[in-house]
RNA sequence: GGGCUGGUAGCUCAGCGCCAGAGCACACGCUUGAUAAGCGUGAGGUCGGACGGUUCAAAUCCUCCCCGGCCCA
């Protein structure tokens, strides 16, 4: 308590112009309205990491129950965007969250090194410097990625902790530590070793005149001009079910079908080089195709009058005219469906000096993939050449056929074309579907066609050995993940349904690629046998080279330091290949949680909504496939940020949000507060209105807390008062803060945070503020200190301070800790305290009291009827402030013993009530309070003047400053 | 084109079968002892569209369409 001020001497007349603002408590305190967020919130930093705040926080919560939420990686590679910065708030809010809520949260940042961006930025680097990628050793290539993407760790890692996102920064994971890449290959080891590792051909983008596979990214599209031909594939055996014709008219023998015996089903393709690798035809299931009879030709037409063929119906009209068929017949009009288990024979069956190469079946096969937009409604399916023609191939067991060597030229097997070039084929493959009479029409179009970016040249899809993890067969590692996903908890649980239909339908897992920056499949294949070495021993002489050396061991060492002394070097091939960068992220969960003794599985993983397909995925599979579940309990997803119109954000449309620029403009609080107040689990908007917004809720929050430290201002242990003898509106204070506390209880388990923020701004500002505090101030400011009013509403203060400060310490980490110190360290610096160290406050269970609560809610709704007509008298200029208002209050008889008239006027802040009873409804009336005003706490009541010494205070006033007990505040 | 998802006041979000809600912003007023603050009052929406369906009753269920987003093709 401050100095006392003595009044003026007994017995003699106060100063009617006395200012009596010295005798009454004003809020006081060192804590700012401007929260200047953008200059204090580094000092903050700063603070934080000379007292080590993590490691207090981790040597406080020693012996806790661990929480571990496992970082998915972001990729070391440029500065962060919004979405990286939302992703890393949420989970800081999370991790933060279950901190105080008891848990020992310990979070491990990672990042996410190999790839192929990283190469490129190298190879773009050299480009620039007229060098040449291939002509520089593996290893110091490899060297300058590393480099590059330590670079780039250590911005983001900058960028993240200027977020306030907390974690073990120093024991940061990366995926290119010497440690994770010898776990890397451990983990493939495990698919190797359990057999669950297979080679197999797949059609990658290959150029044959680099000898090299491209990825997406590198590859161009121009225009190229391309034979095309239009092939007939004969009808060997018709479709195995009897089917009705959908043409309208008299009803056909519905055994018609075994006429398309002798038909044949046409295709086009502008790639006529892949024909020799045909192995299927497809149809779309929902269109309708037409039999039709060729009647008459136009001169030069390879099509034969008489001959039955079978085209797309939409597509009819066209192909006619593309193949000179100038009179026809419409004989059948079927579903494509109706006509799967067709079997047909291969264009080149039989063809001379092919030695029976091309005599096998040619089944007909369903496909979605399949348009009616150019073509002839039949798509040939060569299993090595096209992305969609291998998976549908996979799906009905075809082979793939290795039909083009790295050098474009067709293989010595290749019947008829071996040694030929791709480039070239078009006229001999013509040619020889002319002798064998199955050619319908030649022609040519100019197309966008993919050509390489560092040469030019036109590319090819081309069956190349690659290294699988299979879905199905003795593993069930798609069954197993579907089990697992069933297992798991999703926020929202839409994620569930999400990933767990692209597990039931994805294809083998490629885990293979023909790339450089990355770790590599460390497997030797038997030359022999073409069986992968699968041998515990070298397996462990790899992965402890790795430990130390990493990955690039593979690539200095020879062969026999990890073949040992048990093989013959020559005899094995040693693969060069390096595994999908999805498989390492994928493999975190082993070297970050496992192999550091955290629990496993994690508690949680937490990404955004894409990573369905991506990090959740490959985790999953790479975890069912070597340990049999889930690596995560929960997946909690988060959507896209957008701009304020919910458009895409981009350079070029100007709409971009930086997290950078939002904190040197507001601060980090703000755009932490922004996450918080939207609904992530579906995509959010930001932008300068909504950031505005944001900054006005700060406001409130802020000066909240800034009213309570001022009326706090002094508070001794003295005046705390026990909740049994507290007024009835401290008890409701009190038992809001067990509801709010519900909520975060609740939203700590359920990770499920939409509106908990809100609603706690909803408390300050509606509550507190405009309820509460309002009433309050009176008491406050004008009671003597030991007022048990006064001394009830300061212990209520003191709860509220440090309920709010941690319960919005996880979300506005820098405000909650000047808040904080504001009032426990005042002594700024050097001092270790902070409100991360706390825990969430625990209400006692005295506090709730739901009749209370009730009661509370029916004397707030009368209250509103009070504040009515207050309204009115001002327009009328009857009185300004609501202290200057008297009020009758009818109330009927459920209500008229909840407050007495004192206490109404208390609630309603006005200077007297009375209460009369209620019988018809009648109106609250307002008049002016009769009397004069306190000058001291400006109430207006009769008694006012009716002291001769005293003549400008009210009794309690005077009684307040005679005690000699009214501060003086501090200067 | 397919899978998942969203479209309720200017903004952020509730409501998800039975009279359109909250906070913020806005307007007006009060206060000047939370003052680059605080309080009160008020205005504002045919709930993306359908002179579509189901129902006694639809923002809420169904169908179609339009506009976004993520992932595939």
């Amino acid at each position: 308590m401050n100095d006392a001020v003595t009044d003026t001497p007994s017995g003699a007349r106060d100063d009617p112009a006395r200012d009596y603002r010295d005798t009454v408590f004003l809020p006081q305190t060192s804590f700012p309205m401007r929260g200047d967020l953008p200059r204090k919130e580094p000092q903050i930093l700063a603070k934080w990491e000379a007292m080590d705040l993590w490691g207090k926080i981790r040597a406080s919560s020693a012996g806790r129950p661990l929480f571990i939420l496992h970082d998915g990686p972001p990729y070391a590679n440029g500065h962060l965007h919004i979405g990286t910065a939302l992703n890393k708030i949420l989970k800081d809010v999370v991790n933060r969250t279950r901190q105080m809520a008891g848990f020992d949260a310990n979070y491990i940042p990672g990042w996410d090194c190999h790839g192929l961006p990283i190469e490129w930025k190298i190879e773009e680097e050299y480009r620039a410097k007229k060098q040449d990628k291939d002509a520089v050793p593996i290893l110091d290539f490899r060297a300058e990625c590393r480099a590059y993407a330590n670079h780039w760790m250590g911005v983001q890692a900058t960028e993240f902790r200027r977020l306030g996102v907390e974690g073990a920064w120093r024991d940061r994971y990366a995926t290119m530590d010497r440690p994770s890449e010898a776990a890397i290959a451990g983990e493939i080891c495990k698919f190797l070793l359990n057999g669950a590792l297979y080679r197999g051909l797949r059609p990658v983008m290959w150029s044959p005149v680099e000898k090299t596979a491209l990825a997406e990214a590198e590859i161009e599209y121009h225009d190229h001009t391309s034979a095309t031909i239009w092939v007939r594939f004969p009808i060997v055996k018709a479709p195995p079910q009897p089917v009705q014709d959908i043409v309208p008219g008299p009803m056909p023998d519905p055994w018609w079908m075994s006429e398309l015996e002798g038909a044949s089903v046409v295709i086009w393709t502008t790639t006529a080089w892949t024909i020799p690798g045909n192995r299927a035809v497809a149809a779309g299931p929902e269109f309708d195709y037409a039999v039709i009879r060729v009647d008459a030709v136009a001169d030069g037409s390879l099509a034969r009058p008489g001959e039955k063929i079978v085209i797309a119906e939409a597509l009819l009209p066209a192909v006619l005219k593309d193949t000179g068929i100038t009179a026809h017949t419409v004989l059948h009009v079927v579903k494509g469906a109706d006509l799967a288990g067709t079997i047909m024979a291969h264009p080149l069956r039989g063809a001379e000096g092919a030695d029976g190469g091309y005599d096998q079946d040619t089944p007909l096969l369903l496909a979605d993939f399949v348009t009616t937009e150019a073509g002839t409604g039949f798509v040939h399916i060569a299993p090595g050449h096209g992305e969609d023609d291998f998976i549908l191939g996979r799906a009905n067991g075809l082979d793939v056929p290795e039909t083009v060597g790295d050098d474009g030229t067709f293989n010595a097997w290749v019947p008829l074309f071996a040694g030929a070039h791709v480039y070239k084929a078009a006229d001999p493959v013509s040619t020889a579907l002319i002798a064998a009479g199955t050619l319908l029409a030649r022609g040519k179009i100019t197309h966008s066609y993919p050509h390489s970016w560092r040469s030019k040249a036109p590319l090819i899809f081309r069956a190349t050995p690659q290294w699988f993890i299979p879905m199905d067969g003795p593993h069930r590692i798609r069954e197993k993940a579907l089990d697992a996903i069933a297992a798991t908890q999703f926020v929202p649980d839409q994620g569930r349904n999400r990933i767990g239909s692209m597990i039931a339908a994805r294809p083998d897992w490629c885990i293979s690629r023909q790339r450089a920056w990355g770790v590599p499949i460390t497997v030797f294949v038997e030359k022999q046998t073409g069986e992968p070495l699968r041998d515990p021993a070298v397996v462990g002489r790899i992965t402890q080279a790795f430990e130390t050396e990493g990955a690039d061991a593979w690539y200095s060492s020879p062969p026999s330091r990890f073949l040992g002394n048990d093989y013959n070097p020559d005899d094995f091939e040693q693969v060069m290949d390096i595994v999908d960068v999805w498989f390492e992220s994928g493999s975190t969960h082993a070297f970050v949680l496992e192999k550091r003794g955290l629990p496993w599985p994690a508690d949680l993983y937490l990404e955004g909504s894409d990573q369905h397909r991506g990090w959740f995925h490959s985790s999953l599979l790479e975890a069912v496939g070597t340990r049999g579940v889930a690596p995560f309990k929960a997946v909690l997803t988060h959507g896209f940020v957008n701009d304020e119109k919910g458009r895409k954000m981009s350079k070029s449309l100007g709409n971009t949000t930086a997290p950078d620029e939002v904190a040197d403009k507001f601060g980090v609080d703000i755009l932490r507060l922004w996450v918080m107040s939207s609904d992530t689990t579906e995509d959010l908007r930001i932008g300068p209105e909504i950031l505005k917004q944001q900054a006005e809720l700060y406001r409130r929050l802020r000066n909240t807390l800034r009213w309570v430290l001022g009326s706090l201002d002094g508070f001794s242990e003295a005046e705390r008062m026990p909740v049994e003898q507290m007024p009835e509106l401290e008890r409701w204070v009190l038992h809001r803060l067990t509801e709010l506390d519900a909520r975060f209880r609740a939203a700590v388990q359920s990770y499920d945070w939409t509106g908990v923020y809100p609603e706690l701004h909803n408390f300050c500002a509606v509550d507190l503020s405009a309820f509460y505090f309002d009433i309050r101030k009176d008491a406050l400011y004008c009671d003597r200190p030991d007022s048990p009013r006064r001394r009830a509403a300061r212990t209520v203060l003191d709860h509220l301070h440090r309920y709010l400060c941690t319960w919005l310490a996880p979300v506005l980490c820098f405000t909650a800790e000047e808040a904080w110190c504001a009032r426990f360290a005042p002594s700024s610096s050097g001092d270790d305290t902070s409100v991360h160290l706390e825990l969430f406050q625990t209400p006692p269970a005295n506090w709730h009291d739901d009749t209370l609560a009730a009661k509370w809610e029916t004397i707030r709704s009368i209250r509103r009827r009070i504040t009515v007509p207050i309204e009115e008298c001002r327009k009328t200029n009857v009185i300004g402030s609501s202290l200057q208002a008297a009020v009758e209050l009818p109330l009927n008889a459920d209500h008229e013993t909840l407050l007495d008239a004192a206490a109404w006027s208390e609630i309603a802040i006005v200077s007297s009530v009375t209460l009369v009873p209620d019988t018809d409804g009648s109106p609250v009336k307002v008049t002016p309070a009769s009397g004069a005003k306190c000058a001291r706490c400006w109430r207006v009541l009769p008694v006012v003047g009716s002291n001769a010494t005293h003549p400008s205070r009210c009794l309690r006033c005077t009684d307040a400053v005679e005690s000699g007990r009214v501060c003086k505040p501090a200067a």
